[in-house]
DNA sequence: TCTGGGGTCCTCGTCCGT
DNA sequence: TCTGACGGACGAGGACCC
């Protein structure tokens, strides 16, 4: 979706549509823009800027707080029509889907006409704009949904993939952000092309091994291609940035104990209960530490996880100094909850050779005949 | 000078049992 | 009985994404 929660907010208030509306934290406080109407980023307004930034660039602006509940209704609507279109729609983030439109082309036309089908359902029936990518995989589609935003429409065959990796710049590629563009820099490389042409041990050596053979794979424009089930939730947490650096124990105190109370009405909410609790603090010069403990038992318990909690915020020696963020985070859920994910993008080059192993005795053998299990995401995958 | 909140995944170090 | 190698469990922190 495109500047998806300023759009809803123009969309539901008419008064602001041709308006710079910035969605994010207040003005003269502590934080940043979630998103921002096209209108406002004429004004170099950006998300994740300071919002003090924002305010400086354009005061005129409308600043308005996010509705999560708002977006997140608004999301399952777009979600719904998507499944509409595609039966197999995997919803990525709250304003992202990838849909396999493999099959659909005899009932809809060629990929472009599917493209379009999606971008004007969701104009005309919901009044908001959206860009669709398509490409025979799920990087390349990604890509191509990012090239000519707002209400962008691009399909690239396979054969036109290398074409268009190789002038972009390799902060497009996944994975790639602030401190990979400064190893990229000390390489001295700048394009897909340029990357492409590196060693896979060299970009190993730079990025360590996953990253490395990830970079080297998509340069050459190579992903995974299966849409799936959205992956199961592997922690919880809440967390508050204080308008003014705390010492107060009271304060502290209190603070957490809300925290932990949010946690655990979510945590009951979902029916999760988790082994491990994790304190986060952060200091005035944004040092940040998490702190975390294993429970006898799994809880959901507001009581115990501010105990937990309590506890590791004190032991550790973090009341000595003034605190600027609290948090308070659950994970490590108790067996037989969230047993089964799809890892097909974690399991790296090994994992995903099994994946078509396990397709071609499935091909031959009927399907379902074979699945696997992979132990938890902290043990080697091997 | 400014830098939210809610997530995921990866790497590395340490401890400990085999 | 001792010792070193190995690997799993666990914890901390970094990097990244939306």
């Amino acid at each position: 979706m495109d500047a998806f929660f300023a759009s809803v907010e123009q969309r539901d208030h008419p008064e602001l549509r041709n308006r710079p509306v910035v969605v994010g934290a207040a003005p003269g406080s502590r934080g940043v823009v979630a998103t921002c109407s096209y209108e406002a980023r004429r004004f170099g307004i950006r998300s994740a800027m300071p919002i003090s930034e924002a305010y400086r660039r354009c005061p005129d602006a409308v600043y308005l707080r996010p509705d999560g509940e708002r977006y997140r209704e608004v999301s399952r609507q777009v979600m719904v029509l998507l499944e509409r279109i595609s039966p197999l729609v995997e919803p990525v983030s709250i304003d992202e889907a990838y849909l396999d439109i493999s099959g659909l082309e005899r009932l809809y036309g060629a990929p472009a006409e599917i493209a379009r089908r999606v971008r004007s359902t969701l104009r005309e029936v919901l009044d908001l704009g959206c860009s669709v990518g398509v490409g025979p995989n799920r990087l390349i589609a990604k890509l191509a949904s990012e090239y000519d935003k707002p209400e962008g429409l691009k399909v690239v065959s396979p054969a036109e993939v290398i074409p268009f990796l190789d002038p972009m710049p390799v902060s497009n590629l996944r994975g790639v952000g602030p401190r990979g563009l400064d190893i990229v820099r000390r390489i001295g490389i700048k394009t897909v092309a340029e990357l492409r042409r590196q060693p896979r041990e060299l970009l190993c050596e730079y990025f360590g091994e996953r990253m490395g053979h990830s970079l080297y794979q998509q340069a050459r424009g190579q992903a995974s291609n299966r849409v799936g089930l959205k992956a199961e939730r592997q922690s919880l947490s809440k967390e508050t940035t204080f308008a003014r650096d705390v010492t107060d124990r009271e304060l502290l105190r209190t603070t957490l104990r809300d925290l932990c109370a949010e946690v655990g009405r979510l945590l009951r909410r979902e029916g999760l209960r988790g082994r491990v609790v994790t304190l986060k603090v952060r200091f005035g010069g944004f040092e940040t530490h998490t702190r975390r403990s294993t429970l006898a038992q799994p809880c959901d318990g507001d009581r115990d996880l501010y105990r937990s909690a309590w506890l590791l915020l004190q032991s550790e020696g973090f009341l000595d100094r003034p605190l600027r963020l609290i948090g308070v985070a659950v994970s490590d859920w108790e067996a037989g909850r969230n047993g089964t994910l799809d890892l097909f993008d974690s399991v790296g080059a090994g994992g995903q050779q099994l994946y078509r192993m396990i397709d071609q005795v499935n091909d031959r053998f009927g399907d379902g005949k074979l699945s696997f299990g992979l132990p938890t995401r902290r043990r080697k995958q091997h």
